[in-house]
DNA sequence: CTTGACTCCGTACCATGGTACAGAGTTTAT
DNA sequence: ATAAACTCTGTACCATGGTACGGAGTCAAG
């Protein structure tokens, strides 16, 4: 049994956190029989999932409905979760992608021109 | 000349989008010598000048910046922030890709299990 | 000359993922 | 037994890029 500043720290993240996830609803807060409230490894245990499933880069609404899932075995669902993720990280990673190869080039263009030449840019983006 | 709503139409953004870049100082708010303010072709200029600038994944601080280079041809600041945000894409785009395979073996593994074991993807998050 | 559409201005609100702080109570160590 | 350290609770604030709204003023067409 932890307190919440021992908790947090079991998970390397602050007290102000643990209670925003409370908040969410990401994790339930724990009846207070006397004193303060007492955490149990099954705390604990949400918590890493929590920072594990952000890792694989899951909003904090997602995971707390992988969380529900957590219990109830629904591969279905969690598989409808995970491939909207994996289109969504697509398309983005696509997105920057573009727009790390349009400045690229811009660089190299601002690069090889002369000082006094207005920059490419900052050309570039105009009109 | 054209009225705000106009001046926003141009570009296709809203007209509390134009007054939000006026707050955040990306643009000035023409005078208003009587009745409703007037803009110009340079104000639409500078408008593009944003859309273009976001689409290469500068944040509108940035672009602030960037507008302010714009006339003074500062080849090296220009340069500069334009290697920052180069950087940053390819971290980014790193930690996205790495995210979307770490998915992407789940999904499979999951597919691939019975639906009466524990779900991968779930699993994958525990501990 | 009136009606509808637009503008002005300030302020509040949205999502996202937190962080900070005040004032009270509790626990623990010395 | 007292002080330091921690917790509880509510609320406000941070960045980011906007969106919405109310009440007043203004402009243009019929």
């Amino acid at each position: 049994m932890l307190t919440i500043g021992k908790l947090a720290k079991e998970v390397n993240i602050g007290v102000e956190t643990v209670r925003y996830y409370q908040r969410k609803g990401l994790i339930k807060v724990p009846s207070k029989t006397e004193g303060f409230r007492k955490y149990s490894q099954d705390d604990l245990r949400r918590l890493k999932f929590i920072k594990e499933a952000q890792k694989a880069g899951f909003t904090l609404n997602e995971i707390k409905e992988l969380l529900a899932l957590d219990t109830s075995h629904d591969h279905e669902r969690a598989q409808q979760l995970a491939s909207a993720r994996i289109k969504e990280l697509d398309e983005k990673i696509e997105e920057m992608q573009q727009a790390r190869d349009r400045l690229k080039t811009l660089f190299h263009q601002c690069e090889t021109s002369g000082t006094h030449k207005p920059c490419a840019i900052l050309k570039a983006f105009e009109v």
